[in-house]
DNA sequence: GGTTGACTTAGAGTTAACTCTAGATTCTAT
DNA sequence: ATAGAATCTAGAGTTAACTCTAAGTCAACC
């Protein structure tokens, strides 16, 4: 079973011009081609295009792709290498996303910052007496409701 | 207390180049100048900067974060306007930390592939016979074994 | 046999987000 | 008072990752 590069790019829900593009960073040195030139995908091959694709999602940029699939045609002599590649951007994204971690609870306390000056409906109930500048105290204050028991997912809701 | 773009960019580990970016694309009305025109950041300035800053890394694209600038510059009656804001952009965050998950899955299922083909010697002990294509049983063997309580982060780790 | 649509390459164009340069001004420390 | 560092603006340059165009080839259908 072979497939076009147009039939490709539709299961995996990108355009055949980026596939190309990928081609030419040198990420698709496996796919074969017909008499006329034509690319022609096998099943095997998907196996290399969920990798690109998962390296794609975890951030990893084309180039370094590139190094990877490298060390995967060269053959036995690169298996820790590919290992090490590999745990290095599983730390890398689990680092990210402890990181997004905190900025999911950043963003929960604005909403719950928002949700209690809709209440009140002005934002002025967080300033500091007679100006426009926030009183820290606001912050602290949803922060015991969180040590209190509170979700942060559900204080922020409407 | 206020601060020049230099110690806001040190605070914030971003350039002065990015500061000055960001206030060309609007993302900083709020910051005062002295008689000679330069910036001045004052105290309060820094709920907007912790604000964009949290944006960023939520991956809003800048402009995007300037809708939002405005709509705290204007007043209270943009409240609703800024809670639905960041309750769209938390709702794509979750959906993107779920994401990233599953990415992580994937990268820990390849490194286990890894791991097992180094102890063997060769990637070959993952190919149907007589073939250079993946078996499809190997990834199903990893998956019974994540099934029977096995943790995928340890199962990849030499 | 002719038309339509998918494919090919090389190379140009686009977009976002910086990042830097040049030339002028201002602040800080001796 | 003056040297050196930091800042200012306008605008040019950079980078990554596409995205598209042009001109041509190939395959399928009526």
């Amino acid at each position: 079973m072979s497939y076009s590069i147009g039939q490709v790019a539709e299961k995996l829900s990108i355009s055949p011009y980026t596939l190309r593009y990928y081609d030419k960073e040198g990420l698709l040195p496996f796919v074969d081609r017909n008499d006329a030139g034509r690319r022609r995908f096998k099943d095997n091959d998907f196996n290399f295009l969920e990798v690109i694709v998962c390296l794609k999602e975890a951030g990893v940029p084309v180039k370094q792709i590139g190094n990877f699939i490298d060390l995967c045609m060269t053959g036995d002599t690169t298996l820790q290498a590919r290992y090490d590649f590999l745990a290095k951007h599983e730390q890398k994204l689990v680092a990210k996303m402890a990181q997004l971690q905190h900025t999911l609870d950043f963003l929960r306390w604005k909403k719950w910052y928002y949700k209690t000056a809709l209440q009140a409906g002005t934002e002025s109930i967080h300033y500091l007496p007679g100006t426009n500048h926030v009183d820290p105290a606001v912050h602290a204050e949803f922060e015991r409701l969180v040590a209190d028991g509170g979700n942060p997912e559900e204080l922020g809701k409407i």
